[in-house]
Formats: C-alpha cells, sequence, structure tokens
DNA sequence: GAAATTTGGTTGAACGTTCAGCCAATTTTT
DNA sequence: AAAAATTGGCTGAACGTTCAACCAAATTTC
C-alpha cells in the first residue's frame, strides 16, 4: 500500500492547500492502520505523506484537529458512499436495502485499513466527546433511512408483528459486529463470508422479500 | 465509581502480590475507560489504584505488559460470565441460546466502562499481534458454543434451509453491533432497547423456538 | 533481622508545538 | 513585459513537556 498519495499534482496555490490537506489526512490513517491510534505521532504522518515534520501544524492547527478532521473525512466518505449506492440501486425498498447492506462489506468501506481506523476512534470515543458526536451522527442518519426501507417491506407484506426501528437496528449492528470480525479474525472470515451471514439475516427477517438461495453478489 | 478497589485487605504476602496486581489492573481498565487508550499512563494508573509511581514497573515488566494482562483479566471475566450463564441456564438448546445472548446485555459486561476498554483493545489491535489473538480467541470460543447450540435447534426443528455458522456469526454480530451502538450512543439506545434488538432477531431467525412475544428478562 | 515490598526522585528518550528563515508563486508597479 | 514587492507554502531545528523505566533508600512484613 503506498503511503504517498497518488492525487496528481496540484495546479494553482488554491489547490495546493486541498491537496496537502488530503495527503496528510491520507497518511494520518494510514498510520493510525499500521501503527494504531496510541503509536500514530506527527512524525509519523509527516513521514508518511514524504512531508517535512513542521508541516502538519501549518495545515492543522494541532494534532487533536488534524485526528478530528481524519474522521471527518472517513465518515464523509462513507457517507457520499452509501449514498451512491442508494441512487444507483433499484427502486424497490428490498432492493434498496439489499443493496445498502451488502455495500458495506464493499472494500472501499470495509478494508482492514478502514476499519482499524474506525474502531481505532471508536475506542476513544468515550473520552472525547468529538468523536462520540462525530460517530453518532453518522449511525443515526443511516439507522434512520434503514428504519425508512424496514417500514416499507413491512408494510408492503407479512411482516406486522416486526418493529422496523428494531429490525433496521438489528441489520445496523450485524454490519458493525461482522466488521469487528473482519478486523479481529481475518482468517475466519472474509468479506464474502459476512456478506452471507448478512444475507442470512435479511432472508431470515423478510423471507418474502430475500430469498435464502438469493446470491450474494454487491 | 470508585477508582480504589474494594476488595478486602490481603493477608499474607502471596495474597498481596495477587491483590496489587489486581488493584493494578483495575485501576488500569479505569483509566481506558475515563481517559482512553492513548491517553493511559502508568502515572494516572497509579494514581487511579492510590499507590506510588514506581509500584507499576515492579509488579509488571513493562507498560505493555500491564496492558496485556489487563485485556486477559477482562477476557477471562468475561469468559468465566457466560460459562456459569450457561451453567445455570435451562437445558433446552434454545433456552441456552437466549440466556446466552441475553447475557451479554448484562451490565457486568456491557457497562460503558467495559465496553469502551474492549473497543480500546479492538483500536490497536491491528497493530498489535497479541490483542489481535486474545481477542480472536476469545471469538472463536463463543462462535463454536453459539454454533453448537444452532446446529441443535436447527435440527430439532424446521430449519433445514438455515446454516448453523452463519446464525452463529449472526447472532454474535449483532451482539458486538448493539455493543457500538451502547457505546456510541447512549442516548439512543439502553440496555433493554438492545435486548430487544437481540430478541428480535433470535425470533426472526428461529421462530419456532423464540416467540416475537416472549419477554426480554435476563 | 532478613526478605519482601513500597516509595519517590532521577534519567533519557520521544513527543507536540513553535518559529525564524527560505523559496516559489503570484500580484503589483513601472 | 520586465522588475519589484508581496504573499503563501514549506523547512528543520529548538524548546518545554510528558512519559516509561530505573534505582537506591525507606518501610513493612514475616
Amino acid at each position: 500500500m503506498p503511503r504517498v498519495s497518488k492525487r496528481k499534482q496540484p495546479r494553482d496555490r488554491a489547490e495546493t492547500k486541498l491537496f496537502r490537506r488530503q495527503q496528510l489526512i491520507d497518511a494520518t490513517i494510514d498510520s493510525i492502520a499500521k501503527r494504531g491510534f496510541a503509536d500514530t505521532t506527527l512524525a509519523d504522518v509527516a513521514d508518511g505523506a514524504g512531508l517535512s515534520r513542521g508541516l502538519v501544524n501549518f495545515h492543522f492547527a494541532s494534532k487533536d484537529s488534524l485526528l478530528v478532521e481524519t474522521l471527518k473525512y472517513v465518515t464523509e466518505e462513507y457517507h457520499a458512499f452509501w449514498t451512491r449506492v442508494l441512487e444507483r440501486s433499484g427502486p424497490s425498498a428490498a432492493d434498496r436495502l439489499y443493496a445498502l447492506t451488502m455495500a458495506d462489506f464493499d472494500p472501499t468501506v470495509s478494508s482492514r485499513r478502514k476499519l482499524a481506523v474506525w474502531h481505532a476512534f471508536y475506542g476513544e470515543a468515550k473520552s472525547r466527546p468529538t468523536y462520540m458526536k462525530l460517530c453518532a451522527e453518522r449511525d443515526a442518519e443511516l439507522i434512520a433511512v434503514r428504519t425508512g426501507l424496514c417500514r416499507e417491506i413491512i408494510e408492503e407484506g407479512g411482516y406486522s408483528d416486526v418493529d422496523a426501528e428494531a429490525a433496521a437496528r438489528g441489520i445496523g449492528a450485524v454490519v458493525d459486529g461482522l466488521w469487528v470480525d473482519l478486523l479481529l479474525s481475518p482468517k475466519w472470515i472474509d468479506r464474502d463470508a459476512a456478506r452471507k451471514v448478512a444475507a442470512l439475516l435479511l432472508s431470515r427477517m423478510f423471507p418474502g422479500h430475500f430469498p435464502l438461495d438469493q446470491g450474494v453478489a454487491a
């Protein structure tokens, strides 16, 4: 994995600033994934980006600011990802829920590099309210979307005894839990196995909408 | 929350050593939960335990050793907890799986203090093989037990199309995911809500064994 | 009184931050 | 359009702080 950003060089000063910013955020993600949150230093970030030591503090007010901006970036990237998945997916609620769920096991968002970063922030969240707020907001929006889709599916057919929000939370929880598995037990479970488990859950939750033998293609 | 261990004073030297050890591990858990993994220092641990600074290095070879022993302790405590739950629970596989699942939302193992510690180690796991191994072993054993219970239930009645291990992994994932929710969104979900979601999952997975209106009592 | 335990000061390394100065890019002036 | 002035971006060294680790002395326990 290249530690230096591959994005094309900036043309003018206006681009440079954003370019450097992103370079440093990318290097921060790499450092957290490689060395862990506790061992991530500004020196390692600068080295990883191939830039001088002092530059981090030129572009970011402090180390804490760099970390917060990194979390924001990862959050926004994830948000953009699943929003796009929804845009492209079929019209029915079942199609959309299926696409949304399987997308969470796309390498873009569930590489061990990314998972390590997410969980690094989770681990610090209790003691850093800013992290907790950013993560909670991310979750709340997704839960709302999932709840809406579940509600549609429930109304469509035969699941009057299922609570939409509980179902949505269950689906979200399975995704989070499988992410933990992918992070901690990569030898025992891979993305396809995770998709299979998620598909099983959907098929048991809404059997009329998700047949068990449905493939697990993304 | 008291930061000084309440265990009764040791009687002899042999007990003292273990007593101090546990005091320091408890203080480490407190410090990680309160300040986060990255900001946990030996000074804070010693202060939290009400002991002098140098003591940590006397009882543990290094800071890393203290952290590993802390993770081992939490792991063993969790293992002892669910083992005991199984011992006490009813004879049927359904009863046992239900008890096992609901027990994961007992305050003993799912207090935000404990959740913060688990996720702190998760976050560092990718870069510290020792952590990853300990966590993976913990998960593997639980998955094996859950898979066995699921297999029994599947054989008992009418779920021939369900893969036991996938079901077990799904249940485990829901628990892990709900733990993430409890940690990050305590205002949106509490232990009872989490139990309700877990109960919903069980009832949809094995509807003949877990009626939907089953209570969520521990 | 001997051994085990605890103490708190010390040490050296590592860290985040700051800053004076340099260079390149851009704008202004002539 | 060339020259001068200004701005913005970048560097690497230095500073003060924090920390884990060490240790010799003091205290407690047996």
